[in-house]
DNA sequence: GCTTTGATGTTGACAGTGTCAACTTTAGCT
DNA sequence: AGCTAAAGTTGACACTGTCAACATCAAAGC
């Protein structure tokens, strides 16, 4: 039997883990990780309540690997965003802006798990964190390939990443938070703004 | 007998309400949203598990006050903030930005709290994001004033207010989530970060 | 091929939670 | 003085995370 069949009637599921944190995934993405519930994620499964507790020491636990697959759910998308046609830099870190922002969108519960608390474990947080480092090496990139091509100063690489890294998660943020209210084209006025930004971020707001 | 004093071993506990948003302040502070429990709270107001279903309809709308209180704390701190000895409207923005980051670095429970998803009711919703608003309105009024001032050109200043929300959003979230590191000097490293985005707001970070 | 064993799953229980319905007390108005 | 509505209480229900003790099974070693 092909390892990839889950072996439904059986004592043994045979991928519980896996299937744990899939449906933890949706669950946390629909409802929210306060909706999360153990034991409502082992009757789904169709397993028995504490059966969880043989993968994940307890319920942050899984949480914190939701948030683990988000991180690098997120790096993919990133790494992922179009070069574009030109080698013009100036393009991939609009669209990994735009990314970030639509992966936020897609992701609420994901990105809201993998940034919020919740995770107090000092060992879980570290793990995490590394994770996050990861994703951010992508827009790290970016950032430096705007110097090589020299769109921004050079120097220390980090003064404009964090800030640039500050703006997009905050402005994904506020929108997963329903903070900023997008009108019946999101897409298209996310791009806008993203754009904006990335103009403000490279040529500044003074008067011209 | 005057109304601020809290009637103790007696049947009505004569500020139920006040108390209770406090003390779920307080454990909202130290322990994450998470950790509220309605019963603990009345446990420790000397109190039946079920009153305070007298002044909230349930957690959440205990939660959402919480939130609220947030705001209107946040929005004080903002307005608060040095306006400084010179009429140079820039001080006040970087002074305003500090005071954002030292609030949700202060009260980063009221800050989860108050972005966090948590409340769905859509009543209790809007009238958070217009308290929200509220807050928002005094960066509005400081980017204003560097417009007028001539160090940021004109034009619609939300182009500007929304991209400067985002950023400094973003930074304090990071911070509380502990996403970007702090050494042993918060404030002066909080204050150089804060200085350096005003610069690549207003200047941009491109080759001079 | 049989046994053993560690991983995986189960049962039953405990303490804690949010919330509801029904009841009681009391402050303040008429 | 009496009434009413607000504020507080008791008891219960269904649900949760988690633990200890036990059951099943796949696979490794003899």
């Amino acid at each position: 039997m092909p390892t990839n069949v889950v072996n439904i009637d059986r004592y043994h599921h045979g991928d519980l883990r896996n299937a744990l944190v899939e449906a933890a995934a949706l669950a946390v993405n629909k409802g929210g990780v306060e909706s999360l519930s153990l034991r409502g994620l082992a009757r789904q499964l169709g397993v028995s309540q504490t059966a969880p507790y043989r993968h994940f020491a307890s319920r942050d636990d899984l949480v914190a690997a939701v948030a683990q697959e988000g991180f690098t759910r997120l790096k993919q998308q990133l790494s992922d965003a179009p070069h574009g046609t030109t080698p013009d830099p100036r393009g991939r870190v609009i669209a990994q802006g735009i990314a970030y922002v639509q992966f936020a969108l897609a992701y609420p519960g994901h990105f809201r798990v993998m940034f919020g608390d919740g995770i107090e474990d000092p060992k879980v947080r570290t793990r995490l964190l590394a994770s996050g480092l990861a994703a951010f090496q992508e827009l790290m990139a970016g950032v430096q390939a705007l110097q090589t091509a020299g769109y921004i100063r050079k120097g220390n690489p980090m003064d404009v990443a964090i800030p640039a890294w500050t703006m997009i998660h905050g402005f994904a943020t506020l929108l997963v938070n329903k903070m900023i209210p997008l009108g019946a084209n999101p897409d298209r006025e996310i791009e806008a703004h993203v754009k904006r930004m990335n103009d403000i971020f490279i040529e500044g707001a003074a008067p011209r």
